[in-house]
RNA sequence: CCGGAUGUGGUGAAAUUGGUAGACACGUCAGACUUAGGAUCUGAUGCCGCAAGGUGUGGGGGUUCGAGUCCCUCCAUCCGGACCA
């Protein structure tokens, strides 16, 4: 009987459908293991071989741990709303309802195709009514919330609003110290009027509506978000992005900067992704300073506020810097340089964001205006420079030449004196940003190490009452709103210019249908367009592409529930997810979005956990290994990649599926796009035609991608599973190669072998098994159990092929061995397994069968000892070197080798011996 | 410029706490069975050398009885953030 995987997996899977096994039921009794894929977005280009690595890796993991004993859930869904299918309705008119399903059905069919063992009966997709209805309900929470930072957490609007009446806004400080109005009192409070409150209330609200400047991308008509952005272009498409004052919801996830800091001790990110949110969070500790601007007049002295983090260097101070954008620029700026001072600006308004951070020039110019140390009393000069940025710290900064490289290189350009304040730290060509120095020219601060200096500075700035100690974030409020169709509508109406929430039983608020897809007047998105939805005063938004991504994990607990977006008890089960696997492209996206929302949720009391994640594993990018033929220029001869440099040539790309390794195809060459190259002639070197190759991303424009479906038609789904985790370890990018598979393949035919003879039939047996056998066998176990439990899936796969191998050249045909072995692979192989299990008469599914037991008896290795006195009859001097922790030998174990060597007269000259194991005999 | 990661045969890669480097597989070579094989099996395969032997984990240095692994330094590649005060 042959190995026929095909009707093999087709069995299978149908038997594990129609008899439901791979449905998860909610059952408390059991121990909980939650592992979860990002979902994909269903684009129209359908799966490569590079999206099924992190789902395989999550599938193997799975079945592993329901052979464990585990209830698991494993779900997968469809991240369906989003820019693509938008855009592809506004070039073909398709409506992306209509793509979006088709796409779906592709990726599903897919899936399926590889056997992964998903509970369908779970699956979401954001873009489905029943589910945007929940990401509507929560952004009513994220609405009608505000964190509280005397309790440090998210509480209802109602609790501010309750303070408010009673005692105003002194104990709830306004986050955006921006708005015009910061402070008030309760009466004030009474005596607004309804438009005002909610304006107030908005500027507390997590969820909130405000004016700022948005990343717009003219090409695609909308907003994108910072790291939507990517060197001034946006991240899809790369369009140029400028700056633009709109009307826009906003996510105050600045609230939560420091949590979701801490929140990064609890989990197992990688260091690398731990240290990608660490700097886009971007803390960092210093002090607020404010300098006087010398000459104003008293009663209207301006203050120049500066951001710092180094307050210990506050004696090098040399000049101030502020932002051209800085609101003092026009108030401080005197007659006599009020001309140069206008020209600059201008000149920075002409750059482009682009400009200003690909060419860095050093410019700047000298407002003519003097700002007070407020510790020295000395007299420092405020330029001007676009190298301050207006959105960060104050916008202001104190320049200190000695300790900063570009405060230094500002300072030479302009000629302007250095005050060295770290002595011999500083050798006059280069700043040197040493935290080390004992400060010098810094008077009462003379001496004193740095680090020290800058509590006292501090301290001493408080009591005078010109600054204090200040914490800043790089990180904004998340922008909310996109001017696009494709997303889930704001449960929001507007009245008179104040917002107003439906209430939760008119959720959801269904996107209406549309026939054109073209953005809406000023910006706004195709919503506008349409009567019925204007009338009613509806937010003409949608949301981002990371809203239904935000939470779609809690969904799968529970997808069914119509009375919540998960019911509580639900939650608390299956809680953290416990696995979760996905590329680090959302590193600083989507992982802090959801991190943040599980945090309000927690803090509502809707969940119990306020990590979504307890680990997560970053897969690798699999890219794409490109060909290329070369065309003589001018001719239709292609000529090999060895002897191309004789020629002039154009590279052009070939598909990589008519190429075999580096050899082409030229029969399939030349029936190609339609017979594009059907007079092609080839030049040859040794009879080949031999193809260049480059490493690129896999994409069909360079013809490098290979589709699962071929491979799993050739070789069958669990060859390709295997393939794929055989490639390296799951974390490492690498281009694909399908050259290899025949291995895993043959592996597999090998394991069949095992089991039947093409002619003998039937091949195993009730036989007892021997100490070899059984040896063969418990290796493997601890082997692939432990590599499974690291997700080393690579090297378990080997351990497979050295187990199969072993048994081979051991004959070994008996079921005493053979069957927990195809338990073990199970997770990786569940079709062929399941098959074999069958075979052998095991009873009911190899999903649910228990995972065979190491046991260490098996694997000792049978020698003999011989005790060898050391200080007694002495046929020699041994040295014998211990490691550290070992402060006696009784007995040393020689093996038959030296044993034999020292008979011969070479006697050991020094034994080497760690942690009661003899490692080395030197003779 | 800052931060993170990686660097091992012709190739993908192994090597739990420092302990026989290159497991396992691809490829290549030789052979067996075959009408044939892109099936299967056996053997060889880091490099130099006929051999004995030498040498070998990006380069250099160090710690150690012992280093792919730890420390210092330099180089290369990839990823992330970049005028963040």
């Amino acid at each position: 009987m042959e190995y026929k995987f095909t009707d093999i997996e087709k069995k299978w899977q149908e038997f594990w459908k129609t008899n439901q096994l791979y449905k998860v039921p909610n059952d408390f009794s059991k121990p909980k293991c939650y592992v979860l894929d990002m979902f994909p977005y269903p684009s129209g280009a359908g799966l490569h071989v590079g999206h099924p690595l992190g789902y395989i890796a999550s599938d193997i993991y799975s079945r592993y741990k329901r052979l464990k004993g585990f209830n698991v859930l494993h779900p997968m869904g469809f991240d369906s709303f989003g820019l693509p299918a938008e855009q592809y309705a506004l070039d073909t008119g398709q409506h992306p309802a209509v793509t979006t399903k088709k796409n779906i059905a592709t990726f599903k069919a897919q899936l399926d195709n590889i056997g992964f063992s998903y509970d369908w009966d779970r699956e979401v997709q954001t873009s489905d009514p029943s589910y945007y209805r929940w990401t509507q309900w929560i952004f009513l929470q994220l609405y009608n919330s505000f964190y509280n930072r005397k309790t440090n957490k998210a509480e209802s609007i109602k609790i501010l609003e309750n303070a408010f009446e009673k005692e105003g806004n002194t104990n709830f400080p306004m986050p955006n110290a921006q708005y015009t109005l910061p402070a008030f009192t309760s009466d004030e409070w009474k005596g607004f009027d309804e438009r005002l409150r909610q304006e107030i209330l908005m500027q507390y609200r997590l969820a909130y509506c405000g004016y700022g400047e948005v990343n717009w991308c003219e090409a695609l008509g909308t907003v994108l978000a910072n790291d939507e952005v990517v060197n001034g272009v946006s991240e899809r498409g790369g369009y140029p992005v400028v700056k633009r004052k709109l009307r826009q919801w906003y996510l105050r996830i600045t609230e939560y900067a420091d949590r979701l800091l801490d929140g990064l001790q609890t989990v197992e990110f990688s260091d690398a992704m731990k240290e990608m949110q660490t700097n886009w969070i971007g803390k960092s500790e210093g002090a607020e300073i404010d300098f006087d601007i010398a000459g104003s007049d008293p009663a209207v002295a301006h203050k120049l506020r500066v951001y710092t983090t180094r307050p210990d260097t506050i004696y090098g101070v040399d000049f101030m810097v502020i932002a051209p954008e800085h609101e003092l620029v026009e108030q401080i700026t005197t007659t006599a340089q009020k001309q140069v001072v206008d020209e600059y600006i201008g000149y920075v308004k002409s750059r482009s964001e682009r400009e200003r951070m690909a060419e860095k020039k050093i410019s700047g110019v000298f407002t003519g205006a003097y700002a007070i140390n407020p510790v020295s009393g000395r007299e420092i000069p405020v330029w001007i420079s676009e190298y301050v940025l207006a959105g960060y710290g104050t916008g202001a900064i104190m320049a200190v030449p000695c300790g900063d490289d570009r405060d230094h290189k500002f300072a030479k350009h302009f000629n302007i004196p250095i005050t060295n304040i770290i002595g011999e730290y500083y050798n006059g060509q280069d700043a040197n940003p040493t935290k080390e120095a004992k400060l010098e020219n810094s008077d009462f601060l003379n001496g004193i190490e740095m680090m020290k200096a800058a509590g006292i500075v501090v301290s001493q700035l408080e009591l005078a009452g010109k600054g204090q100690r200040k914490v800043n974030y790089r990180m904004r409020d998340a922008a909310f709103s996109r001017q696009r169709y494709w997303g889930e509508p704001f449960p929001i109406t507007w009245k008179d210019g104040v917002a107003y929430t439906l209430s939760e039983n008119e959720l959801p608020l269904q996107l209406p249908h549309v026939d054109t897809y073209q953005p809406g007047p000023d910006g706004e998105g195709p919503l506008s367009n349409i009567k019925d939805w204007t009338d009613r005063n509806l937010e003409t938004n949608t949301m981002p592409g990371y809203a239904g991504s935000s939470w779609y994990f809690l969904r799968y607990m529970d997808p069914h529930n119509e009375n919540t977006f998960c019911d509580r008890k639900v939650s608390d089960y299956w809680n953290q997810v416990d696995l979760y696997i996905g590329g680090t492209e959302h590193a600083v996206g989507h992982l802090l979005y959801s991190r943040m929302w599980t945090k309000v949720l927690f803090d509502l009391g809707y969940i119990g956990h306020d990590e979504p994640y307890k680990k997560l594993v970053n897969q690798g990018m699999i890219q794409g290994s490109s060909r290329f033929v070369y065309r003589v220029h001018g001719t239709n001869k292609f000529v090999s990649a060895g002897l191309k440099d004789q020629y002039s040539t154009d590279a052009i790309h070939a598909d990589v599926n008519m190429v075999d390794g580096f050899e082409l195809d030229t029969e399939a060459f030349r029936n190609w796009k339609k017979g594009e190259f059907a007079d092609a002639t080839f030049i040859l070197e040794n009879g080949k035609y031999i193809c260049g190759a480059e490493v690129e991303k896999m994409s069909k424009s360079k013809f490098n991608t290979v589709n699962p479906d071929d491979l799993v038609a050739k070789y069958g789904a669990d060859t390709f599973r295997m393939y794929e985790m055989f490639l390296g370890p799951v974390e490492m990018s690498k281009p694909w190669d399908t050259k290899g598979i025949e291995g895993v393949h043959r592996f597999l035919k090998k394991l069949w072998r095992l089991f039947y003879d093409e002619t003998k039939g039937q091949l195993w047996t009730d036989e007892k098994a021997s100490a070899a056998e059984l040896k063969v066998l418990h290796q493997a176990i601890r082997k692939i159990e432990n590599d499974t439990d690291r997700f080393s899936f690579n090297t378990a796969v080997s351990s497979f092929m050295i187990a199969v191998n072993e048994l081979t050249d051991l004959k070994c045909h008996k079921k005493e061995i053979l069957q927990p072995l195809l338990i073990l692979l199970a997770p990786y192989a569940p079709h062929i397994a399941e098959e074999l299990y069958n075979q052998l008469g095991g009873e009911g599914s190899v999903l649910n069968a228990p995972y065979p037991v190491f046991e260490e008896k098996y694997t000792r290795e049978s020698s003999k000892e011989y005790p060898v006195s050391v200080n007694g009859k002495t046929r020699t001097t041994i040295d014998i070197a211990l490691d550290a922790a070992q402060t006696e030998v009784e007995q040393i174990v020689l093996n038959n080798e030296v044993i034999k060597k020292w008979l011969e007269g070479k006697a050991p000259k020094r034994i080497i011996f760690v942690k009661g194991k003899m490692v080395n005999v030197v003779v």
